[in-house]
DNA sequence: AATGAATGAGTCTTCATTCAT
DNA sequence: GATGAATGAAGACTCATTCAT
């Protein structure tokens, strides 16, 4: 019965699957709420309405529950992203749509953003060497305008490097400030602090007229 | 005898300050090698080769410990940044000035700097919260510049907030690895990225010329 | 219907008591591997590859599963040994033949032999009672040499308890230490070990050389 | 103060020692009357009257608490049995004074034998590898009377570990039965036991004699 | 003033057992 | 009849904090 067998293979594990991530939505709310290093099993347990060994079935323990949320928010947001960006937009264009839709993202979903941009800080060393990678993955994207950028030769060597800490420590701060609306979250910042230093505040400027219309 | 009591006061309070400071060395020392949050009371006083109860006589708690080291490396990190100063400097070469004893510092004191940079984040809230007050105390002293930049009117409305956040991952990437000789915190960088967005590219590789002469 | 019921009833039973034995075997390693503290239910039904549910469908617990694995090693081994023993022979010729017999069971069943001499007495205490009781019920099939003894006058009075258990602590060890093959574990040692007291060492030496034959 | 200092360092390891075996007595009732697996670090320091973190401080945990009170009862007998044994005497008065004196200790502390004979073979293989060892090093004791036995001969190769196990066993079931007063435990059996093999019927008569005199 | 032994609340984690499907 | 997901009781262990000496 290779079919069936199949069948419920797949469906286990997509069981499985599904539960996990709705347990791992109450463990980010936990996590967002009380800090990771406050956050006990029983918390999330409790959070999740699951018994404590059903958590272990699912997580190896609280680290391993703690990445694979911020995994999937990274995920998911990088998904989201993706599909914002029009694929034939000038870098510019695709820059200021990707990030219009990340301050969407943190405005729908103030929790996944405090645990991805804050907590992941104090989750533990592996838990920040994480965060570093994926910050470190934006930096190839924003450097890709380099080619287009009229100082290209003017443009300090860790530029990218800056402009990644720059944009996630004011985010940072507006996160846990809980200034997550529209109006505290501004595109306007953001692109300045992400596409002027490339291609400069006229420029810039215009990108933003566009992104409002 | 008032003046007696007084002075036997003064004496106390000023052993007992001194101790601190003896112990607060070993506390940063610890912290930076375990963690904050793998740190414990032992750790500490097993370093500073003090008793249990005389940690808790001059500290209410590991978070206030903590608290004070992070206070003392600011502070002393301050005032010898301000003694390198010239008083009498333009705004980038004040800059320049104390950025490089800056980098000097973090050289020559690599485990307060981790402390400082990195372990604060992981310290809990009120360590965190301390840590963007410091970050922040940085802001009016970079939008100074504004006044002599030749492009005031362009400058982003959060460029100080951008700099000050990619200076402290700058700094942090390269302490957390380890990188912190002349050769890979190069002064050239740091001011790359804190004072040309304000005096533009030229002006910052005379001053560079100028702190290497 | 009683008829078909009966006959239902009974294919049930068999079918269930296969299962049983097959799940036993399965068990029987598994606590030889792992030490019976150490296995838990999952290990076992991961061996016998069964779900937990059917586990408790055929035992009432851990212990119980241990205790039948038990009885079914003893029942097995005694059949077996029963089976080698001549009827007709002298007492010292059918103890040759069933110790012979024994000593092929454990080189052949190591694991089963672990278990019956070994974890059986880390089982708990209703496992060890029963352990007592088993080589307990060694004892009269020994006493029945004395009747043909040359030395009955002057044999200890707990001579049979002192013998079963040397015998079983010489076995124990053998087995723990892995040495099962027929040159660690010689017949000559055993012999000497459980006849001789009785009829002493030339017709010991006989009964070797005529078992060897 | 070098004088002052070894003085409190001696006291305070003396008192921790002290402490130690407070606590082993309490322990070793515990393990006697619950058995090694069911005993808990809880049930000990609630026999022992000490907070958890104080068991911790003496013990790295139970199996470490259990060892270190096998150990004190194997090495306590041991300096007692010694103590009993005649240096002048023959092997078979030695034998016969250290085994009287064996019987002695077990009627006084059951509590002891039931440990160091039972409980050591259900608390793991570590416990139960160090009680092979204790016995086996009862072996060249035995050993001894090779020379003086008139069946030198004949005596069997492994003569020596059978009635380690004998005396063992018999041991064991008295202890484990609660008979351990001098009528149930008589050195007339554990003497035919050990020293009848190397000695004959007559020769531990006599020795019998001598020691009920 | 300094010491460090003692405390016990708080967590993580395992695993035997149940029961809905 | 078989399955294995879910349960939660139970136990080991850590470590911040207190307090008698």
């Amino acid at each position: 019965m290779p079919a069936s067998v199949g069948t419920e293979r797949v469906s286990k594990e997509v069981l499985e699957d599904h539960q996990r991530r709705r347990v791992l939505e109450a463990a980010i709310d936990t996590f967002a709420k009380r800090g990771y290093q406050a956050t006990t099993i029983d918390n999330i347990v409790a959070t999740a309405k699951i018994a404590v060994g059903t958590f272990y079935e699912l997580f190896r323990n609280k680290q391993d529950c703690f990445m694979r949320g911020y995994e999937q928010i990274v995920e998911s947001g990088r998904e989201q992203i993706t599909e914002a960006i029009p694929a034939d937009g000038t870098w510019g264009e695709q820059a200021s749509a990707g990030l219009r839709r990340l301050l969407e993202l943190i405005e729908a979903e103030p929790m996944q953003a405090k645990v991805a941009l804050i907590e992941v800080q104090t989750a533990g060393n592996v838990a920040l060497g994480r965060y570093e990678e994926v910050l470190d993955g934006l930096i190839p994207l924003l450097a890709r305008a380099r080619e287009q950028s009229p100082f290209a030769e003017e443009l300090p060597l860790h530029l990218e490097e800056a402009i990644v800490g720059g944009l996630a420590w004011f985010l940072q701060q507006r996160v846990s400030l809980g200034e997550v609306d529209r109006a505290s979250l501004r595109l306007a910042d953001v692109l300045e602090i992400t596409v002027e230093p490339y291609l400069g505040h006229d420029a810039t400027e215009e990108l933003l007229e566009q992104a409002e219309a």
